[in-house]
DNA sequence: CGCTTGATTGATGCAAGTCAATTATGGTGG
DNA sequence: CCACCATAATTGACTTGCATCAATCAAGCG
C-alpha cells in the first residue's frame, strides 16, 4: 500500500533548491532565501497513491511540491469524486480552503512525490517579516483561482471532446513550463482514465470513448496509465483554449 | 441601458462603513482603519446589468462590494457562458486571476451595486505597512478558492436537482450571513433562471423544469426574476451539502 | 499461474439538450 | 389609455449525448 516516509531535517537545503534554477520560477532575494530556509522544517516523500491531506481533518502543515505529480479532490457521501486540480513542482499545497481550519479537500499523489514541509503557525511571521513573500502567497492563491475558473468553464460549458482536449492540453502545458518534462525523453502525463473521468465530470466509459476519438485522430497517444500529447496545437483548437504566457512566477 | 456612475471622493468614509458593524465581519484595528481609509480612493455605483470588469482587459482597480449583488463569469468564443461565482457585500472583486495582468473573467451587476475603489498599484504598500491586511487578502483568496472547489464538485458530480438545490442553498446562506437580508421582509435572491442555468451548466429549459420540481415541492418559490427559499433544511438535504460556520471573516 | 488493475467495446436506457410555441409582465410611445 | 414590444417563465414533442450494464482483453505481479 501507499506509504508515507517523512524525513527531517531537510535533505535539500533551500539554497540548493532545484526549482530556483528553473527559468519559470522567480528567484529569491538573499533575505527571502534566509527566511524560507528557516520556514522549511522538513521534507516528505510519498509513494504513488498515498493520501497526503484528508478532507475534514486539521492539517497544521503546508507543502510546496519539490518533485512529482498529485491532485486535489472532493467526494460526495456516496463516493462520487471530483478532481479539482492537479499539483506539480512549485505548487503550494494546503493554502486552498480555510487557512486555519479543517481541510476542505483531499490530496493524493499520482507519482512518487517529494514535498517541502512548512508550518501554518508561522504564516503570520512570514507576512510580518517578508511582505514580498506575503504578496507572493496572494499571487499564488489568485493563480489557483484562475485555474479553477477555467476548469469551471470547461466542465460547465464545454462538450466531452472539448473538455478532454482542454484537460490534456492544460496538463501538458503546465508540465512543460514547470520543466518537469526536461529529464526524460517521453513526455507522459501520469494519470489513468479514471482520473480523467473524475476531472471532467464524465463516466469512465464515456471518457474512454472520448479519449479514443482523440487518439484515433493522432492528437495523442494513450499508454498504460498515462498519456502523451502528440499535437499540442490541434488540442488547443479542439478545446478552444490557449495557454497564457505567465512569465516568471513566484513560489515559496 | 446599464450605466456607470463613479463618485469621487468617497461618500461613505471607512470609519462609518456599514459592513464593519455587522457581526459576520471582523473589525479593523485603528491603524488598519487608518490605512484602509487612504487605500480607498473612491466609490462606484452601477445599475443592474452593468458590466464592471471585462475579460481580457487591464483593470488597474480593485473593488470591495458595499451593497448589492453581482457575478463573475467567463464566455467561450461562441457565446456559451459560465457563471463562476456570485459577489456580495464584503467581497473583494478583481483579486481573482493574475494580480497584475489582464482580467481573466468579467463581472456584471445583478442589482444596483455600490463598490469601494482601490488601486492595485498600492497593494505592495498594503503588504509592507500592514502585514495583517496582507494575511487577510490571502485568507480572502483562499475562501474564494474553497467556494470554487465546491462549485466544481457540484457541476461535475451532482445531478441537476442536487445542483439547483445546492446553488440556491448556497446563495441563501451567503445572503443570510452577510446580513443582506436584514433590511426587507422578503428574502429574495435576485436572479433569473438564465443565471441559474449558466451557473449550473444546464440549458434554460431543463433549469426551468428542475426549479419547477423544487417549487412544486414547496422548497422554494420562484418569482418574476428571483427566488425565495422556503425550506432551507430540505434544500440542504437534497443538495447533500451544508454550510460550514465561518465565524468572523476579514474584509478590506 | 491466477489475481488485480486498467483499457476497451457493444447494447440499452435515461437525463438533459434542442426546437417551438404560449403565457405572463412590465415598460413605452403614440 | 392602450397597442405594441421586450424579457422572463413555462410547457410539450422530439432528439441526443452521456450513463449504465455487462463483457472481454491486456499487462504486471506475488
Amino acid at each position: 500500500m501507499a506509504q508515507m516516509k517523512p524525513f527531517s531535517p531537510p535533505r535539500i537545503p533551500c539554497n540548493l533548491c532545484p526549482l530556483r534554477r528553473r527559468e519559470n520560477f522567480r528567484d529569491f532575494t538573499p533575505e527571502e532565501l534566509g527566511f524560507v530556509s528557516t520556514f522549511k522544517i522538513g521534507e516528505l516523500a510519498v509513494d504513488p497513491g498515498a493520501t497526503i491531506i484528508v478532507e475534514g481533518e486539521m492539517h497544521p502543515q503546508l507543502y510546496t511540491v519539490l518533485a512529482g505529480w498529485g491532485f486535489r479532490y472532493k467526494i460526495l457521501e456516496d463516493g462520487r469524486r471530483q478532481i479539482l486540480n492537479y499539483i506539480l513542482p512549485g505548487d503550494l499545497v494546503g493554502l486552498q480552503g480555510n487557512l486555519m481550519r479543517e481541510m476542505l479537500h483531499s490530496v493524493e499523489a499520482l507519482t512518487r512525490m517529494t514535498l517541502c514541509i512548512f508550518e501554518r503557525d508561522r504564516l503570520t511571521s512570514l507576512f510580518r517579516k517578508h511582505p514580498s513573500l506575503g504578496y507572493d502567497l496572494t499571487w499564488i492563491a489568485s493563480r489557483e483561482e484562475s485555474m479553477l475558473d477555467e476548469h469551471l468553464l470547461s466542465i460547465g460549458r464545454r462538450t466531452a471532446l472539448e473538455r478532454a482536449a482542454y484537460l490534456l492540453a492544460f496538463l501538458d502545458h503546465r508540465a512543460h513550463v514547470t520543466g518537469i518534462f526536461n529529464e526524460d525523453g517521453a513526455k507522459i502525463l501520469p494519470l489513468t482514465q479514471q482520473h480523467v473521468a473524475d476531472t471532467l465530470g464524465l463516466s469512465l466509459v464515456h471518457t474512454n470513448k472520448t479519449l479514443r476519438r482523440l487518439s484515433d485522430a493522432n492528437v495523442l497517444r494513450w499508454l498504460d496509465r498515462g498519456s502523451e500529447v502528440l499535437e499540442r496545437e490541434r488540442l488547443f483548437d479542439i478545446a478552444g483554449w490557449r495557454p497564457t504566457d505567465e512569465g516568471q512566477r513566484p513560489f515559496i
